[in-house]
DNA sequence: GAGTTGTTTGTTAACGCTAACATCTACGCT
DNA sequence: AGCGTAGATGTTAGCGTTAACAAACAACTC
């Protein structure tokens, strides 16, 4: 910097001045200090700013499985809103879900001075993990849908459920099976929460639910276990990789989709319009769900009266070939 | 810092030490430092050192569309090949694949002061844009396969075009089809010239080549062409994705697969062993990828000597249904 | 023309850390 | 005892930037 005011005939302040575009710089010393600037291919040193201003200017993101159609897509749209903002996105992502990791994470990003945490997490425990971080900076919440004090924002997964579920009964099912995410996730939870719900509303009996892992593997294996239940007509899967393992089963088993089982999921990932049959599924935006955390993130940054701690997102039916009337006989 | 020195009687430098593992500091010493530290719950501040140390100790990722598969499992083996060398990562990813942004966002990440950057930039354009990016810092490519000079790991596409489409030829087929990847991306070029170079090798005709954006969308509208020509009996698909879409339009044709058509995918997604038929399909290990392309990029940081600069990964075959033997009619 | 105001620039002092050197102790050797 | 040596600690000076203040100058006002 100090090369850079030589060459200009300035002071090291007048370049700070320009770089920051303060007021007060005559243009005609603006100029000479800009073109000194690209001349010597001048670079602000981040570090330094960093410690003078207090503000690295960085946001941490903390997510699960980064490998998975959802995360993935947060930290985009997390990635995109950032950018938009002038920060930067570090990311540390977690090998398992347990609080030890969780806090190990967000630690590791406080060391490297960020100035506020997003953490993509929808586990319960996770969730419970945070509440209890006193951290020094901001953190939100993404993705999962507590009724902790932690701000976040979600999907109303409740809801989401709840469409899938009554446009089956709708449809003249006279119940509606569900094979619900892993245990300990606040997705799983709150699916099978509107499911039931809304069979109790509707007078339906509520069977025994199956549980997966979310992969399409787990949703094969329940697929076996029900293919051959004369019971079965219906189902709602936590998750459109699950619904893919459970129409292979089914398909396996020579069941007719959705003829003889109808069969709804949840996300709409770019491959369920191709699945067969093409999937009827709850559609979640899972980049604007990333967008809209770190909107809420930066409220926190600058401190804004706490608009609204939680902001919610509601979930829209796709609907598609894999669910079809009952059949009446 | 002074106030942990206040506390446990020492110099600030002494603190220093014992935060850096420094010799020479007594264990009781040691031990009352500590002590203060967690009194405090004093943590370093990262910027104060980057700055005397010239160290940022984080490295900058590219990436181009993080929402699928292959740059998200790349980015998660960088995240934690980074890590367990203890560095943080920030993440950059692109809108668009012009060189323009690409440098733009090497630009973003050099200004944050990243010590080494990793591009997730299969794009041709992409590649060249970075050869003539002149950057202070080591750059390291992956995914790609240029034949550049700039450190890069891929994948040896053309091996795996090469299995792929021997295999359908050894299974009878007179000739296979390809259905390339969008123009402008090396895993395109590549995958299509060893499918090309086998066939010629083969002695078998070289059908014209169809090609789509690596979308499950185009590799329905792509199948919707050849659904009715009888010429088709074998089909090679640039990746899993378009190769979904290629079985649902052949499906809807009510053409049998492997029966009358075999089709052969690219990547091994997690789902494709749950495709209506299983996928055979050639298996990429996106995270071994990014995991080796970090380890190159701290090679370059540490100055080894160039070893080698160009580090391939050979793809491996993954046989399930969506394959078998030509009909002798 | 002296005082007032506003614009433009420069000077100095941090920010929190580590590197380099300086100092002080304890110990062993002759 | 005197000296050298090595270990343990302290002191000082930066790293490159911005904040705060100071100074110089121009343009007004009355």
């Amino acid at each position: 910097m100090a090369d850079v005011a030589k060459l200009a005939g300035v002071s090291h302040q007048t370049v700070s001045r320009v770089l920051n575009g303060a007021p007060h710089v005559r243009p005609g010393t603006r100029e000479r200090v800009l073109a000194a600037i690209r001349e010597l291919d001048y670079r602000p040193n981040s570090a330094a700013r960093a410690l003078v201003t207090r503000r690295s200017q960085t946001l941490g993101v903390v997510s699960f499985d980064s490998t998975l159609y959802g995360p993935a897509s947060m930290l985009d749209g997390i990635e995109r809103a950032a950018r938009t903002a002038d920060y930067f996105v570090s990311v540390a992502s977690l090998r398992s879900l347990d609080s030890r990791s969780v806090q190990e994470a967000v630690d590791r990003l406080l060391d490297q001075g960020v100035e506020g945490v997003v953490v993509i997490a929808p586990q319960i425990s996770a969730v419970s993990a945070l509440a209890k971080l006193s951290s020094s900076v901001p953190v939100v919440a993404v993705g999962s849908g507590s009724r902790s004090r932690m701000p976040m924002v979600s999907f109303d997964n409740r809801a989401g459920a709840e469409v899938a579920t009554r446009h089956l009964l709708d449809l003249g099912h006279r119940t509606v099976h569900h094979l619900a995410g892993p245990a300990g996730w606040m997705e799983s939870r709150d699916r099978q929460d509107g499911w039931r719900q809304t069979l109790e509303a509707g007078g339906a009996r509520v069977p025994r639910v199956g549980s997966g892992d979310w992969s399409a593997r787990s949703g094969y294996e329940a697929g076996l276990r029900i293919a051959h239940d004369p019971e079965v007509t219906a189902v709602f899967c936590a998750n459109d990789h699950m619904a893919l393992g459970l129409l292979r089963a089914l398909h396996e088993a020579g069941r007719a989709i959705p003829g003889e089982i109808s069969v709804i999921g949840f996300d709409d990932i770019p491959e369920a319009a191709y699945f067969t049959p093409p999937l009827t599924t709850v559609r979640q935006d899972f980049g604007e769900l990333g967008r809209r955390a770190l909107e809420l993130l930066l409220e926190e940054l600058v401190g804004v009266a706490h608009t609204r701690n939680h902001v919610q997102i509601s979930p829209e039916m796709v609907l598609r070939r894999s669910a079809g009337p009952a059949r009446r006989d």
